[in-house]
DNA sequence: GTCTATAACGGGATAGAC
DNA sequence: GTCTATCCCGTTATAGAC
């Protein structure tokens, strides 16, 4: 964390040290994720990145430019991560766990991500009226196209892929972005390494339950994080 | 929609018509569920409301108090239908149904409050922190408590209870929530009544498939909504 | 109880020095 | 490329007449 002192004293001009423009995108999308477009102010990325309002700015032209940018790496890193994880494959139940698996592991590592699109979906902002609407719709087409030729396949259970699409985005997307409220729910942890497995291990139950029918056997959460420890030590 | 023109002409301190509390926190409930806390000003709720943004101050002290009467009310709301549609069961298979059935109608019928609830959860605001979080913290015990029985009973699938409060609750929010952003994935009319069915009969399944291990059968989604048209009617 | 008018503030964006 | 200084707009909240 560099000081607001070391930054008010050095010289106008000089690049403290080349702050490169993939740690000002990473630093927005931090800050876009925890406070939303409306709740973010410049004034806070540019501290979190230890610079100037007025040098963030510069790099961006605006605010809504900058927020453009950010949501822009998230929609596509996912989309191709979903293509990536399913495409050429034969073997549909193992699709369906390599995707859950690479998912959960994606958004448990960075709720930022999950909260950032979730609340844009939420929004409807404008960013999802251009490519960006184009590239949701995309991946929501070519998910349902994946469970309806699972379908003709035989091995998943006949049903409506759109709905099913869509409960399925929801079950990932949900939880991993209100895990910051519904964290004391789940107990201390939640976040860790362990915390993730949990939900990997649930979350692909689920989904091959909804998918196959397959009553999947999940018996034994871990103790630790079943249930919420009344005075746990926080972080 | 009362016009700009005849509030402008009013006299002051002549009640126009006695706009009722109930209908204020309505009215803000609904803009607040469309643009979010920090996206919505106190001008647009008061003249939807057909009143003066310091005639509204009046009645709540501040935007702050209102937003905070807005979530309560509908808190509440949600938390009264899930024990009332779930209390008193032993039959659970049947409470699962009634349950999901009338969260749809709610959510369906009101979608503003699924977008509201879950924004809040997402953003983490003051409010949860308050007697907003336990309440919101309760119902979900009170969820996964009722699925524990079911599976102590027998009749549940056995697994982590909490895992599963969350894949269903988020499974409801998100399809809800997000409907605006994802109709066009749907195809028009996600919102009629018929749009409202086919979601139903798709979340009862699911969640029968999650919790009962059943393959429920659904066959037939609504052709009307099966694929989008591309020159559909709006609304 | 509703209005008009205005104070007070925060935040986005620009100008220009270095 | 980064800074300081400034402008200016939108929004909240208050004061006080009616």
């Amino acid at each position: 964390m560099p000081a607001r002192e070391a930054l008010a004293s050095r010289k106008a001009g000089r690049p403290r040290v080349a702050v490169p423009r993939t740690h000002l995108v990473e630093t927005a999308r931090a800050v876009f994720a925890d406070r939303g477009y409306h709740g973010t102010t410049l004034d806070r990325i540019a501290e979190q990145a230890g610079i100037r309002r007025a040098s963030l700015l510069h790099h961006f032209g605006d605010k809504a430019s900058l927020y453009q940018e950010v949501l822009d790496q998230v929609v596509v890193g996912l989309q191709d991560l979903i293509r990536e994880a399913s495409g050429a494959r034969t073997d549909y139940p193992g699709a369906l766990d390599a995707l859950g698996s690479r998912i959960v592991d994606t958004l448990g590592r960075r709720p930022g991500v999950a909260r950032l699109l979730l609340r844009e979906l939420v929004d409807g902002g404008p960013y999802l009226e251009g490519a960006g609407g184009r590239a949701v719709q995309e991946t929501l087409e070519f998910t349902a196209g994946f469970l309806a030729a699972g379908m003709t396949a035989g091995v998943f259970l006949r049903q409506d892929p759109r709905q099913l699409a869509l409960t399925i985005v929801g079950l990932h997307l949900y939880y991993f972005a209100t895990l910051d409220s519904t964290g004391s729910f789940l107990g201390a942890g939640a976040y860790s390494d362990a915390g993730i497995e949990v939900r990997k291990t649930a979350v692909l139950a689920h989904v091959r339950s909804l998918c196959l029918g397959t009553p999947a056997g999940v018996p034994d959460p871990s103790p630790a994080l079943r249930r919420p420890r009344t005075k746990a030590s926080s972080v």
